[in-house]
DNA sequence: GCAAAAGTGTTCCAGATACACCCATGT
DNA sequence: ACATGGGTGTATCTGGAACACTTTTGC
């Protein structure tokens, strides 16, 4: 037991989780086993320890639910409307995460009675007030694409120039010119030719890249 | 006493308060009449009460110290380092607020010796992790005042051209040329001409504009 | 009439956009 | 040989940057 002369709020991180998956965004749900809101939806997270930072809390977590290290993380807001936990006042800090779509491997924690990656389109109903949170998160993630190099994060170490502007593509949700992309994107001169080449069909082969700098994301424009 | 079968941290909100005063950017800070840090400058801030949100203990606090309410404030980051604070864990979710020069009014709260508005070059030694939230703030200032209207929330009900652009110039310290600075800020159509003008100088007198909404901040770019 | 700040247009350049064909391969 | 996706260049448009003189006033 834990007693302190004023009252304190119960403090978690939640986290959306990205990547990218059969050319469409998905992120990462846990169905809750335990109370409140039992056998809804929700984003992973949970309550931080006294001797970790909120990064810290938050990669912990991160790792609890699909094994990855080492990965994009970034704070978005922290919610702390009273009533946001009907069992006591809990404040979140939520974050959000980049798995690149090499690295995805869910691990079931112990409190979810399941895990599974959504897309956008087809997201269920989810507890508290995570779908504010995810739809600021997404904000982000798509202002973020335009004017930074954010989406290096979803990248394979190798890769080809096309499957980058998929990327693009599937995030913004709009087509792009091949030549302009091309020439924006090696304008940037953070991606640089491997000398390898992805051959997977009848066409040319594809030349692969690699990111110069995997883990800096940059501010561009 | 508040008793928990868990650890709970406590949660404060800190908060940047901007205006622009002679010229200057300044920024309020309080010198502290208890401990920890006891003598110390520091940021304005207090506990989140259990029946507030966040961003209502943020207003709370800014206008116990500035006597203030209905301005600029937004949410800027969470700051959670387990040894940030030398008494408890304490997490703090910090704002800033942009306050319009023709509404500053300081009020001594009760537990600071003093108040005092600082100019960005004029900084004392802060307490706690103040140093790098005022970093943060001043980063996230400077970079919105470029693609938003942000800069609209320092202005009076009335003001010249040649304010508003040493409002900018001011804040992003570089000097911007008259013509192209008209040119930009009318396009925006954010602001319109009351038809009054003022005169104070041997000079010809200023046309006076006001902002078409004043409350919103808009993405611009 | 002079000093002081307000007001006003045009040229130039760089970065973004639009757009269509040839290339290398597997079957 | 043909179907498939990979790869490339040019013309145009647009928004930002550079730049100097006239206007109105108070003294």
């Amino acid at each position: 037991m834990f007693t302190y002369e004023y009252p304190h709020p119960a403090v978690t991180v939640d986290i959306v989780i990205y990547t990218l998956r059969d050319d469409e965004l998905k992120l990462l749900l846990i169905k809750r086993g335990g109370k409140p809101f039992k056998g809804k939806w929700a984003l992973p997270g949970g309550f931080i320890q006294m001797d970790e930072s909120l990064e810290e809390a938050a990669r912990r977590e991160l790792e609890e639910e699909t094994g990855v290290s080492g990965v994009f993380l970034e704070q978005l807001y922290t919610y702390g409307e009273p009533k946001r936990d009907p069992r006591e006042r809990v404040i979140t800090v939520a974050y959000y995460a980049l798995i690149p779509s090499d690295r995805v491997e869910i691990r079931a924690a112990s409190d979810a009675e399941a895990v599974g990656w959504f897309a956008m389109d087809e997201l269920p109903k989810l507890a508290f007030d995570h779908e504010e949170i995810l739809a600021m998160a997404h904000e982000r993630l798509v202002a973020k694409l335009d004017y930074s190099t954010l989406a290096f994060q979803f990248m394979p170490g190798e890769f080809t120039l096309t499957q980058l502007q998929q990327v693009y593509e599937t995030i913004l949700q709009q087509e792009i010119d091949k030549r302009n992309f091309r020439k924006w994107i090696l304008a940037l001169e953070c991606i640089e030719e491997t000398g390898n080449e992805q051959r997977d069909g009848p066409h040319r082969p594809a030349k692969l890249y690699r990111v110069k700098e995997p883990g800096k994301v940059e501010i561009i424009k």
